[in-house]
DNA sequence: GATTGATTCAACCATGTGGCTGAATGTGCC
DNA sequence: GGCACATTCAGCCACATGGTTGAATCAATC
């Protein structure tokens, strides 16, 4: 009871954490699914598939409209946007190794007694 | 035995998953950390950092150097851009509302004919 | 060889997770 | 009312996780 200050960031990483949950993101990205579609090419029991779609509705990452009889979800970004945040923060960590790199190749490159290429620096790696 | 085909984005995730590592992660952004040098924050024994360590580092988020007595631990971004990586994809769906969002204002604003003030609207509640 | 120090290992325990099956729910249609 | 259908609920089970404590390891120093 005490515990409920858990950030929500425990429950999106950890609803990303497996790789059924994973794939039905990845289905309704191409746009609304009920329960069944989603739980459809999981090769499991739909009660089972039906845990794991509640564990995403908890996390926030997605939300239900019941439609007559059919549950219908879509995707919701706005915790995937956070935890992009979150992992924006070590960026610096990850280029900083490409920047290494292309100094290392610069130097090479100088050594060949030529100029380097125009290097754009800022670009987000972006798919 | 047939299940090792796991994506590393399964440990990695997971690995973020838990406040105590994403806290360790943050302390490992500063610089190089021994083992109880994380552990100490932490509120808890030695041993159950120990454990979350070796998560972290089954995730490949870190990398352990011995020396000597102490076990220096240091971050290793990869996994943290794949993870990035795959968020990534989906950061259409979050910029796709915003511009809804936007489009929207536009029109209230037109229709209102003076600017809309400004919204403050992101407040983070950081981790 | 014994000591110190940092860390891990080995039980052990409580709780959570992910799967199953079978029954229950809710809602239109016949 | 009863049926069909989509989904959830309620148990149940196996195993993973996250924590504990106490013993073990390993390397340099006394």
């Amino acid at each position: 009871m005490v515990e409920s200050i858990a950030s929500p960031l425990d429950a999106v990483f950890h609803a990303l954490g497996d790789p059924t949950r994973r794939r039905m993101l990845r289905d309704l990205a191409g746009g609304e699914r009920s329960v069944t579609e989603l739980a459809e090419p999981a090769a499991m029991s739909l009660a089972a598939a039906s845990k794991h779609i509640k564990v995403l509705e908890a996390a926030g990452l997605i939300r239900r409209e019941v439609r007559w009889r059919t549950h219908v979800c879509r995707l919701a970004p706005e915790p995937l946007a956070a935890a992009h945040d979150w992992l924006g923060f070590y960026e610096r960590f990850w280029t900083e190794r490409l920047d290494i790199l292309d100094r290392l190749l610069r130097e090479e490159t100088k050594k060949d007694d030529h100029p380097a290429p125009p290097q754009p620096q800022g670009e987000k790696s972006d798919d």
